[in-house]
DNA sequence: ATAACTGCAAAACTTTTGCAGGAGT
DNA sequence: ACTCCTGCAAAAGTTTTGCAGTTAT
């Protein structure tokens, strides 16, 4: 456990959520000015695969990061607006449940990202479609 | 519609499945070798935003296309052995259902990758298990 | 001691963009 | 004609890698 692994663990868990391996690199440099943005994507992926880190892609390529949390959780993410909602993982126990004895398949859906349009959106979507029918 | 684009199309076509700009790009240029691969990408795009052609990424960072065929349709990847098989749109429709009856989120789930161990390498997990006890 | 980790620099890789010229309708 | 499309080249962006030196245990 070197000082760079802790700082960057530590930046994790202290700008909490979803951070891209920038906004990690970002908040370590402030501490320690020499850290490398490629010892940030090393440990980071090191997290990984020890299981403490889950990685998402919540939309346009780019690799976000969060600590594993006490409560499984995943997203819905607004392909409108860019909200990003929580959604509780109970909601896909039936689907990994029907995954399982239709296919076999035990799916890894630790931290999922759902795309589509969001409440308000569509409620705004709604009210412009009154204001202009045709 | 000019040559570029139709022999694009029918390279994602002929190929069939998921395929990556690299690919067509490889097989557009045997008939003409000019062509550019970002003139792929363009038209790929406009292929999308037509919803013509549905992209996924099957893991690994890299954007897949396919053309949108009758039936919607999803993909469970295996993590340890690779296989892809297909999902019927249907195992879905729960989920969806309940999204937008709890979180009132319209789901765009038009080609999923739900990403896990096939049963396949369940079964041969289990037999080595049982092979090294311990 | 020795194995793991880091910084640096450079590259790998997919995807995008600006621009000038060319093709389609 | 006039717009859309293409080729080219270059860049943007994230992520990875080789290597030599440093650090942790």
């Amino acid at each position: 456990m070197t000082r760079q692994r802790l700082a960057i663990f530590a930046a994790l868990a202290q700008l909490g959520g979803h951070r891209t391996a920038e906004e990690i690199y970002e908040l370590v440099r402030t501490q320690y000015p020499e850290v490398n943005l490629s010892t940030v994507y090393r440990n980071l992926d090191l997290g990984v695969a020890l299981g403490l880190v889950t990685q998402t892609d919540l939309g346009g390529g780019i690799r976000r990061f969060e600590f594993v949390r006490a409560a499984r959780h995943h997203h819905l993410v607004c392909q409108q607006c860019g909200a990003v909602a929580e959604l509780e993982d109970e909601v896909l126990e039936p689907l990994r449940a029907a995954l399982h004895q239709r296919h076999g398949f035990v799916a890894h859906m630790d931290h999922f990202a759902i795309f589509g349009i969001c409440a308000e959106c569509q409620s705004r979507r709604q009210a412009a479609e009154a204001q202009l029918p045709g």
